[in-house]
DNA sequence: ATAGGGTTAG
């Protein structure tokens, strides 16, 4: 594009030779010399000249009665380099003047136009040029073309370009460009052929435009031919062609092809550094780009650019290398880049990758311009780093600061929705994602699936499943997923053997999936065989992930020995989580000798998590050692590991209420504590006895009952019994793993109310109804 | 010619 209008400028006349208007009669400094041009408009023409937009608008602005010639320039000035806008002010303010704009004052108006994808404001100004009779000129139709193509409205392109009576080079490259610059790869390949049959041979516009595509597309043979072309042509050594080639095999993942045209280039500027680093980017040598980076700043002595420093805190983020990117915040300082919306969203996403969320957050309150893209950045990293809640307030906020969600902000927002089992969030970002036509992009259905999966609704997610256009593997991995969360495993295999008949092939997780559905439904043999079968049959090569799925499955299954000779067989060296896996089983066997051994191996491996003090103290006072346990405990405050309270929530109508263990801050609360007390006394006559082995101290019966009574689940569900119609099923959503004495009470629960009542724990669903949870007390 | 945010599991 930028070419064309290269070519365009030098074939603009001669301002000298342009027949003037009349000067104002009042300006006799002006009119002084009136013979030749004068001062100020060599000024102005000086300053357009070289992208001094702003200077030279200051000059032409005490010019009294400007020639169209010297509108032209400031109009071409500012289409070029921005803001666009200001060319169609200039131009409303040329019609207010009366002066009439001529075939040169179009095609930059209509640049500004597809700058500014304004379609609307094209049409207009593609009226005023018929009115003024300049259909048939060549460089008018070609403008109005490339700007119908880059707006999106090809019909009318086509029908601009199939009307012309004489087609050059300029013409068919604008049309070419237009569909490369949305991606139509097969489109933009037909009208180079077409070109060709023509009788006009590409030249180097052609190909710069080109290779975006192809690159896109992932064309690695059309690239080399083109890249063959352009060695014939003599067009490779141009920089520019140069770049786009070396983008188009990055982006082709041919990365060697990429760092030898990058090597080979004589004269570098900083898009091709750009492109280089961004290569490497695309093809996930992280370390490469970063080294590149250096190179670039310490040896080379080049500033980076806000593209360049985009890309490499991309690098940072992937790789989390904290001090990189803190680095580079230095640089956006230092450089005075750090109002760059672009680099600034990159900037958030580094700090939130790292984990470093209060770095994120107060970055974004410091972003003089947030949009959709910084918004999207933060929601996500909250997501990630577990601060779901703060995900939903911000997305409050970007609604109330009125920045439209787009398809990234919701594949951040769902998985909030997932985390919170906020089911009436989670529908409305469902609705909101199908009216804006969001639904057609698979990672969103696949984000809407697992939503509905994580809030207890997995026949809407099976309903959504069914009906998407296309599915990927992930899409088959989230669904089997959540099967296998609701106890499901029947529903689960047989949309795996449905997967497998397919013929898309099985990935990693999909194997995670199917062994973690063996672990929660106890199908030990099914679980061994496709572990035993998945690197021969599947050729999938099992990873820690999958070590720890099938220890998981044999331990939880009661086979304590068995699980561990299998970590004492596995190929490489357990990591702390395979026995943790394996500590949790001890626990709930109350196996106390191969729980001690564990623990030790649990020790010396560190870092340990919190989780394994409680497994090991739990499981001390589950067998009544009680100095043990507190000994355990001692040794957890002493390193300094709080254990994270457990915590539950419901919603009810759209509004979550949490809880904490012993909870007595909600305003209802007294109402709860009733509720519970009148629970305790029918599920006691129902032959309830209140499991000891979660309190850690010795102490009366009537005491660990009131202590187990008040675990945040149990006052999760009586407030939901209370709020709820009498015959609405409950659902619950608990931090940590529910505890067993819960797990046992909530069974009477069901019994007592009659309703259905869910627990979604921090591994599964228990689907509890007339005393008995679909778990089967596997988890 | 180059650039930002993004779904599953362990």
């Amino acid at each position: 594009m930028r070419r064309y209008l290269r070519s365009k400028e030098a074939s603009i006349p001669n301002p000298k030779n342009q027949p003037r208007l009349p000067h104002t009669q009042n300006n006799r400094h002006y009119q002084h010399m009136n013979n030749q041009p004068h001062i100020l408009d060599n000024l102005v023409r000086l300053y357009a000249a070289r992208n001094q937009t702003e200077l030279a608008r200051h000059v032409f602005d005490q010019i009294p009665n400007p020639s169209v010639v010297l509108w032209n320039m400031m109009i071409r000035a500012y289409a070029w380099t921005g803001p666009f806008l200001q060319s169609i002010h200039l131009y409303h303010r040329m019609l207010q003047l009366r002066v009439t704009p001529n075939n040169f004052t179009f095609p930059f108006l209509l640049k500004a136009c597809s700058a500014l994808q304004a379609i609307q404001l094209g049409r207009q100004i593609h009226d005023h040029a018929l009115t003024l009779g300049l259909q048939a000129d060549l460089y008018v139709s070609t403008a109005l073309l490339d700007m119908y193509a880059k707006c999106g409205n090809f019909f009318e392109a086509r029908t601009i370009f199939d009307s012309m009576s004489h087609r050059d080079i300029v013409s068919w490259n604008a049309i070419i460009s237009g569909f490369s610059f949305h991606a139509f790869h097969k489109q933009t390949i037909r009208l180079v052929v077409q070109m060709q049959l023509a009788g006009i041979a590409p030249n180097s516009s052609t190909i710069v435009s080109l290779l975006p595509t192809v690159g896109h597309a992932n064309a690695l043979c059309q690239g080399k031919v083109i890249h063959a072309y352009s060695v014939r042509r003599i067009f490779s050594h141009d920089v520019v062609v140069a770049t786009g080639l070396l983008d188009m095999y990055a982006k082709c993942h041919h990365l060697s092809y990429a760092q030898k045209i990058f090597n080979a280039l004589n004269q570098k500027n900083e898009i091709c550094w750009s492109a280089m680093i961004g290569g490497y980017v695309i093809c996930d040598s992280m370390r490469d780009a970063l080294a590149l980076y250096d190179a670039m700043v310490y040896m080379h002595g080049l500033n980076p650019t806000p593209v360049i420093l985009a890309s490499t805190l991309r690098a940072c983020a992937k790789l989390t290398d904290l001090n990189k990117g803190k680095n580079l915040h230095c640089h956006m300082i230092k450089s005075g880049i750090n109002s760059d919306t672009t680099v600034g969203n990159s900037l958030i996403s580094m700090y939130a990758k790292c984990g470093i969320m209060d770095d994120a957050l107060g970055f974004l309150d410091e972003m003089i311009i947030k949009d959709s893209v910084s918004y999207s950045a933060i929601i996500s990293g909250c997501v990630q780093n577990g601060y779901a809640e703060t995900a939903v307030l911000i997305f409050r906020q970007m609604q109330l600061s009125g920045t439209d969600p787009d398809s990234a902000t919701m594949i951040g927002l769902l998985p909030a929705c997932s985390h919170l089992a906020a089911l009436q969030h989670g529908i409305c970002c469902h609705g909101y994602s199908v009216v804006r036509g969001f639904t057609a992009n698979t990672s969103i259905c696949n984000a809407i699936i697992d939503m509905y999966a994580k809030c207890g609704k997995i026949h809407i997610s099976r309903h959504v499943f069914d009906r998407m256009n296309k599915r990927d593997i992930v899409s088959w991995n989230i669904m089997i997923i959540g099967y296998g969360i609701h106890g499901l495993y029947v529903e689960a295999f047989s949309l795996f053997h449905e997967l497998l008949a397919s013929g898309m092939k099985p990935d990693d997780v999909t194997l995670i999936a199917v062994l973690s559905t063996c672990s929660h439904s106890g199908l030990v043999m099914e679980g061994k065989y496709w572990f035993n079968t998945m690197s021969q049959d599947l050729s999938i090569s099992p990873r820690m992930a999958h070590y720890i799925c099938m220890v998981d499955l044999l331990a939880r299954a009661g086979n304590l020995d068995e699980a561990c000779s299998f970590i004492q067989k596995m190929p490489f060296e357990p990591d702390v989580r395979v026995w943790s896996a394996l500590l949790s089983a001890c626990r709930t066997r109350n196996n106390v000798e191969m729980g001690e051994q564990v623990s030790k191996k649990i020790q010396l491996l560190g870092p340990e998590s919190t989780g394994n003090f409680v497994l090991m103290s739990n499981l001390y006072s589950s067998v009544g050692r009680w100095d043990d346990a507190a000994y355990i405990r001692n040794i957890q405050k002493h390193q300094g590991y709080k254990k994270s309270p457990g915590c539950s929530w419901i919603e009810i109508s759209g509004v979550i209420h949490g809880f904490i263990g012993g909870d007595r801050s909600h305003p209802q609360s007294v109402a709860i504590n009733n509720k519970l007390q009148e629970l305790l006394v029918q599920m006691k006559k129902m032959g309830y006895q209140a499991d000891s082995g979660f309190v850690f101290h010795d102490v009366e019966e009537e005491e660990k009952e009131q202590i187990l009574l008040y675990h945040s689940e149990k006052i999760a569900i009586a407030f939901g019994i209370l709020n709820t119609r009498p015959s609405n099923p409950i659902l619950v959503t608990k931090n940590l793993r529910i505890c067993v004495d819960c797990h046992n009470a909530v069974k009477f629960m069901t019994l007592i109310t009659e309703r259905k009542i869910t627990v979604r724990d921090a591994s599964r669903f228990h689907h509890f109804e007339n005393g008995i949870c679909n778990c089967r007390d596997f988890w």
